[in-house]
DNA sequence: AATGAACACAACCGCCATTTA
DNA sequence: CTAAATGGCGGTTGTGTTCAT
């Protein structure tokens, strides 16, 4: 009974994905579309389980993904949603389209988390009538909406962009294009995994350079994506909208 | 200049709900 | 209806980079 068993345990290969796994993975996706992971692997020679494509996809290669330091207003409606929802990870990035949950759950974790802490205990030593928190982990119970905690106990959090990047390996859709002309001259280089990551270390050495923001110009990839080059503006702009701010205004007031 | 600590983030793991044969 | 695959999610870890001493 039930289904057939299908073989993902050969695809086995982990770790972090190189320039020509991710222009595979693109490149399938532009021809079949998101979906059906199961069958990626097999349909493009990935050594990769199904899971790992999918996560790489959501998390990094998909179309309209913003990177980079978020922005004050970013900072306040992901500590605003936490406050709401708790850890839903997934929910919050419903209300930032341009952010993966990954970088939210890893923005929060990093940042806002030790930031909410230092307010407490600032607040905690000014203020005797609030009672000191002892661990990172109470951080969540406080802004746990389950547990019904006053949200007035809230701290108000300060506005501090993080420092730029690091600039180990990582890779934009930009980085993509960049790397298919380079891959063009030559596609059969024997030693195309690690010269074509030394190219990719390269590229991102110089996005990153100036104010090492990151910048994703879609632009090139219009060829190779089924993408709509207005949808990041589209998000700008759906962000900045009262309506969306009503949205989440009217679920906290 | 060397080195250890802290930071940042991509990727993996495990669990759960849903889907499918 | 059942059981296994699949997809999605949250938590955690591994590792490269940056900073401080």
């Amino acid at each position: 009974m039930g289904r057939p068993p299908f073989n993902d345990q050969i695809c086995i290969k982990k770790g972090p994905w190189t320039p020509e796994e991710d222009i595979t993975l693109v490149s399938y996706v532009q021809e079949h579309g998101p979906g059906n992971w199961r069958c990626v692997p097999t349909n493009t020679g990935l050594m990769r389980c199904s899971k790992s494509c999918r996560l790489r996809w959501t998390n990094y290669l998909r179309p309209g993904i913003k990177r980079g330091n978020f922005t004050p207003q970013e900072e306040q409606k992901i500590i605003r949603l936490q406050t709401l929802l708790g850890n839903k990870w997934a929910a919050i990035a419903s209300h930032l389209p341009q952010r993966t949950d990954n970088d939210i759950k890893n923005f929060w974790n990093i940042h806002l988390k030790k930031k909410l802490l230092r307010t407490n205990m600032e607040s905690a030593g000014n203020n005797c009538r609030i009672e000191l928190t002892d661990s990172l982990s109470s951080i969540d119970n406080i802004h746990s909406p389950l547990l019904g905690k006053d949200s007035t106990t809230t701290p108000k959090p300060t506005i501090a962009a993080s420092n730029g990047p690091s600039s180990m390996y990582v890779l934009s859709t930009e980085n993509i294009s960049q790397l298919l002309k380079t891959w063009k001259r030559s596609p059969h280089d024997t030693k195309s995994s690690s010269s074509s990551n030394a190219d990719f270390n390269d590229i991102n050495k110089n996005t990153h350079d100036g104010n090492k923001e990151r910048h994703i110009d879609y632009s090139h990839l219009e060829s190779i994506l089924p993408f709509d080059p207005n949808l990041e503006e589209d998000f700008s702009t759906r962000w900045n909208t009262a309506e969306l701010e009503m949205e989440i205004d009217g679920v906290f007031c």
